[in-house]
RNA sequence: GCGGGUGUAGCUCAGUGGUAGAGCGUCACGUUGCCAACGUGAAUGUCGUGGGUUCAAGUCCCAUCACCCGCUCCA
């Protein structure tokens, strides 16, 4: 079983195969930004259908939704992103290290809240006294340097009109704000989930690492609403559900993982969270996150009920950020807009959250690797990727076994049938030994053959990429006989 | 951001200051009747980018961009 043991050949294999291209190459490259290639989209679309059909087709408790990447200020706000995705950080003058001003602590190990960034700024850093946690120094800071972890842009194209706005940081905070909707609309009963797939944008401090940590990704989000009191249940169900999924969609056992959050590792929202990680060949063989499975509580929903309280008073600023403060929680909260009305138990509450949230990128690309294969045939290398079929990006090559006696019209007719039902891709060049291999680096699990004997029984061989056994199957039954091995 | 390394054809890489190269891949033609066959031929280069030194720079110097490795960071 070869396996790729380098970050470096993953991404001359994207490349040699058009899966993964650099953005803006040809400008010499945007450091953090990736283009998915022939392959690769087709990679990544199945990846994503894959999801969708897991997490919402077939079951009965999760609705879907595609929410705009641009949203009202005050939802950054509310979810604490505008003052949390924020960080003060200085630079120690002496080894270069940077360090998060909060961490600097008089005490190492503390965990310190997050707080303003403004308040921050405007509070007294007295930095003199702080040791640098990477060389030792002492009160060797830089002043402190704000870093905004959003990506900031205008809406408006009048300039003096326009108002600053966010790209969105996660696709999460959308379906929080059409939590309201999406109940009146579908007559959806807790527990239940609504799911989105999109893009997503963080400025993060250093990407690097190919696409493991890019400033713009896609993610596959489901907030799974509940019950408080069921919520550790339902936490379980997600943790296996998901690890699951991986496992049947062909990543092997062996390099995937579950990894609980320490306590101190928590976001300020989460009561728990695990991530789903695979080990990914970097150079120092490290476990990287694909999806993390978190207990929100009723956090967000709570905080967004602050957030439509807080609107008056956000037009009576003047529509700015920093002047306002985010509206006190009601008293009686729990009966809000966002609440959730139990007809059964006629009692009314503030559900808890369960959300996984995955990355399609990174899941993609451990799907690619994971697929990767080396064998040897006849004393000859074979590269192949051993996609599940599901995953393929083209399943099935149709050829015509030589250029000649009518096979390549045969080949076409059953190539222009078959690609109404399945991605097929049409090849008569070269030899079809070549052919087959070409198609095996490309991870195609089936190609059928054209051959002399198809003009007298109306047969062809399909032969399997795995096995590289052939079956001959009559022409008229090639539909239902790949529909069935496909499992499509 | 720091330290180290790399950047030459689609890919992997060679190239001693003096004509831009190889293997693989791609394409065409011929041959070939089921697993990267063979023959002949062809196309493909801002040598990452911009400056500088020099009669002359892929090669030396400076800057810059991008990627990799190790730190750091990851709300």
């Amino acid at each position: 079983m070869a396996r790729i043991t380098k970050l470096e050949d993953i991404v001359s294999l994207c490349k040699r195969r058009g899966f993964i291209f650099q953005s803006s190459e040809i400008y010499g490259g945007l450091a953090s930004c990736y283009d998915y290639g022939p392959l690769g989209v087709e990679l990544k679309n199945n990846v994503k259908k894959a999801w969708w059909n897991s997490v919402v087709q077939m079951r009965d408790d999760v609705v879907g939704l595609d929410c705009s990447i641009l949203m009202h200020p005050l939802v950054w706000k509310a979810s604490g992103h505008v003052d949390k995705f924020a960080d003060l950080i200085a630079e120690c003058k002496k080894c270069n290290a940077r360090t998060r001003v909060d961490h600097l602590a008089e005490h190492a190990e503390e965990h310190t809240e997050h707080i303003s960034i403004d308040a921050a700024m405007a509070k007294e850093h007295d930095l003199s006294n702080k040791v640098c946690p990477n060389c030792g120094a002492v009160g060797g800071f830089t002043e402190p340097m704000p870093f905004k972890l959003m990506f900031e842009t205008q809406m408006g194209a009048n300039v003096d009109d326009s108002m600053t706005m966010h790209l969105r940081p996660e696709t999460a905070q959308g379906i929080f704000a059409n939590f309201r909707n999406v109940l009146d609309t579908t007559r959806v009963k807790i527990p239940f989930g609504i799911a989105q797939i999109g893009k997503s944008f963080r400025n993060e401090v250093t990407t690097k690492a190919f696409i493991f940590r890019t400033r713009e990704f896609e993610q596959a989000e489901l907030e799974f609403f509940c019950e408080p009191g069921t919520d550790e249940k339902w936490f379980e169900h997600w943790k296996k559900t998901r690890f699951d999924w991986y496992v049947e969609l062909g990543i092997k056992k062996e390099n995937l993982r579950m990894r609980d959050h320490a306590g101190d590792e928590l976001a300020h929202y989460a009561k728990s969270c695990v991530d789903v990680e695979y080990k990914f060949p970097l150079g120092s063989g490290d476990w990287q996150e694909l999806e993390g499975i978190a207990n929100r509580t009723d956090f967000d929903l709570r905080q967004h009920q602050r957030g439509i309280r807080t609107l008056n008073k956000w037009f009576e600023n003047n529509r700015l950020m920093d002047k306002i403060e985010l509206a006190a929680e009601a008293e009686d909260y729990e009966s809000g807009p966002l609440s959730y009305f139990d007809d059964e138990q006629k009692k009314r509450y503030i559900p808890y959250v369960i959300e996984p949230s995955a990355g399609i990128d990174r899941s993609a690309l451990a799907f690619l690797v994971d697929a990767y294969d080396e064998e040897e045939v006849r004393g000859e290398k074979r590269n192949l990727l051993r996609f599940h079929h599901a995953l393929a990006p083209i399943k099935v090559g149709v050829f015509p076994l030589v250029k000649r006696e009518g096979m390549p019209e045969i080949a076409k007719n059953i190539y222009n049938d078959l690609k109404r039902h399945f991605n097929c891709f049409y090849d008569e060049k070269g030899a079809v030994g070549r052919r087959y291999r070409r198609q095996d680096e490309a991870g195609t699990p089936f190609c059928i053959t054209v051959d002399g004997q198809t003009k007298e029984d109306n047969t062809v061989t399909v032969r399997d990429r795995d096995s590289m056994e052939q079956v001959r199957v009559a022409t008229d039954q090639l539909r239902s006989h790949l529909q069935e091995r496909l499992d499509m």
